[in-house]
DNA sequence: AAAGCTTTTGTTATCGATAACAACATAACT
DNA sequence: AGTTATGTTGTTATCGATAACAAAAGCTTT
């Protein structure tokens, strides 16, 4: 019934073209010297038994599975597909397959994702954004050859690290708004514990530093990421203090949060307030008004990322951690 | 300087434990009958060395990989990574891994993608929207054992298909908006040759035809699917034939342009244009006003097409093509 | 023509697991 | 007691490739 296809192995090669195997893995390889008659009777042995080498067989013998492994934790979340893009890309240049997994945001997945990767043997790791802690991580990615964390810092020997720099990025809205006059700008962070979230802070709160600044600790404030928990944070600040002439959001779905409470409130963006976001994403265009925001390329980074993969595979010194520096797009938000 | 991590092997354990390798696989697998003292013998030593059995050399010899392909054009393109979270949480839960390949919309990655995939001897292939024509497709499918189909319909003993009911959900659409006395109606639709403009342009059409009326063929226009062509179409469509009371679109992004078309042109939506989008991406209830659309669950759509890999990987008899009906998202655009 | 290179090809062992079969011990049945 | 099950473990071959070494064939060289 079933259409079992029988694959043809390197003995069949062998036999169709009347050599030995090894013969033909020269051939495939490009090892060693072989003449060209026999190169060409072996090409013609594979071509016609439609012969595919088993990546599998390779990998156990050469211990190199030329695969490398994903994990991240919302692959929904418009962060990460172009992310996932670079790094697919960069590896396919490089002859290597992409496994993917998605944690979904739990822990106990994560772990167990890194877990089955070493299972697969894969050459290496890349992992986004990790939910575990710094010793969990690092004893799990122990057993790995070479791993890359995205926005996450651990020194270890077989680690290294691609990071946004979010404080940098932050300090590069803001002091472009000061510089504009706002005064009373408002920061509706992330969740209270999110390395970005404190990076970004950070960025905030150093941008009115360096102008001999203070900032006002009652205009700061913690949401989940979240458009609608933007908006209620957005609603609240504005209407407490009417001050205030500018939002500072920590990401753009907040500000499209942010944007949508101006509406409510018959605010004028960006006259009555100017919105800032943060990361680009697509809608962060396509809003009204488009919004300004912090971007860095999703795919580079991605590349990057897989960049530094390659080097700790291959044994290479190389600046363990990178960090890529946000550019600001001014669009109509916060001109 | 590498710390050259030793993995260890079965043998490896099996000597710890004093037993053969075979004992050690049975402990494992739990097939074949063990005393319990042997098999916490087995575990203990197991747990010892921090043995992981290897998937590769298991593959060599059963001949399952358990891993599965998955080959897009463009997974930056918001339906994807919804859908591919789908396929990888469902396969996950069936302990197989996702290895992934952006085709990048070229049919030459494409194809070189399946053959890779073919090296890597995957037990089954999941493919959305392939670029290739329906022979070349076949004939690089001929090697392996089961694929599904994503939006594309071919027939072969080793192909299952899962689609979206283009045509009936724009048919639900356009008789929604005939229902609230629109007769005017505009549409936006995609790429002409695109199966799924086709799809729904019929949908579109049969609206009309089931309730005795007349589908005006100036009001039909094609374009590429972004906002900017979007856009322009609009403005057009609405510029030259005022009487056009609603407009439908190919999917949300172009949705999104005909609002702002209507923006510029001082129309009111929904007051003087409707607007119908198509796909329910993240965007369409953050736009302003929110878009009436269409929807499908794409995690859904995802973990359905790895439940017909699965089965067509089992030999099970199956229902070779599902369709998956569209549900109409009602907001404001077009209430 | 024998020795010494190169070039080309073949042999055998191996990677890390499981399949298939064999073997032994113990318990159960006649 | 002898035969047959049943439970438990071990042996050997195997999956499909490459590593490492061995050997033959074709040239030079003296």
């Amino acid at each position: 019934m079933s259409k079992a296809n029988p694959k043809s192995t390197i003995s069949d090669v062998a036999k169709e073209a009347g050599v030995s195997t090894m013969t033909v893995s020269r051939v495939i390889n490009q090892k060693g010297p072989i003449s060209p008659e026999t190169a060409q009777k072996v090409q013609e042995a594979i071509k016609k038994l439609n012969y595919r080498p088993s990546k599998i067989a390779r990998s156990l013998i050469t211990n190199k599975s030329f695969s490398i492994g994903m994990v991240l934790p919302d692959i929904g979340n418009p962060f990460f597909p172009e992310i996932v893009a670079g790094v697919q890309e960069a590896a396919w240049e490089a002859g290597y397959s992409l496994m993917l997994y998605n944690s979904n945001e739990s822990p106990e997945r994560e772990q167990e994702a890194i877990r089955l990767l070493e299972d697969i043997r894969v050459d290496g790791l890349i992992i986004s954004s990790s939910r575990l802690l710094d010793d969990e991580l690092l004893k799990l990615l122990q057993p790995h050859v070479a791993v890359v964390l995205i926005n996450r810092l651990i020194t270890a020997p077989n680690v290294a690290t691609v990071r946004v720099d979010d404080a940098y990025g932050m300090m590069l809205a803001v002091s472009h708004l000061l510089k504009q006059g706002h005064r009373q700008i408002g920061f509706i962070g992330g969740p209270s514990r999110s390395y970005s979230h404190k990076a970004r802070e950070r960025g905030f709160i150093a941008a009115f530093e360096i102008q001999g600044l203070e900032v006002n600790p009652a205009y700061l404030v913690n949401v989940q990421p979240q458009e609608i928990d933007g908006q209620r944070a957005a609603y609240e600040l504005l209407t407490r203090y009417p001050a205030i002439s500018a939002l500072v959001c920590y990401n753009d779905l907040v500000a499209i949060g942010a944007l949508e409470a101006a509406r409510k409130l018959n605010k004028a963006v960006p006259k009555d307030v100017a919105v800032m976001g943060c990361d680009d994403i697509r809608m962060a265009s396509l809003a009204h008004p488009s919004l300004s925001t912090l971007a860095i390329d999703k795919r580079e980074l991605g590349k990057k990322a897989f960049e530094q993969l390659l080097a700790l595979m291959g044994g290479e010194g190389l600046e363990r951690h990178l960090d890529l520096k946000p550019k600001l797009v001014i669009r109509e938000s916060a001109p």
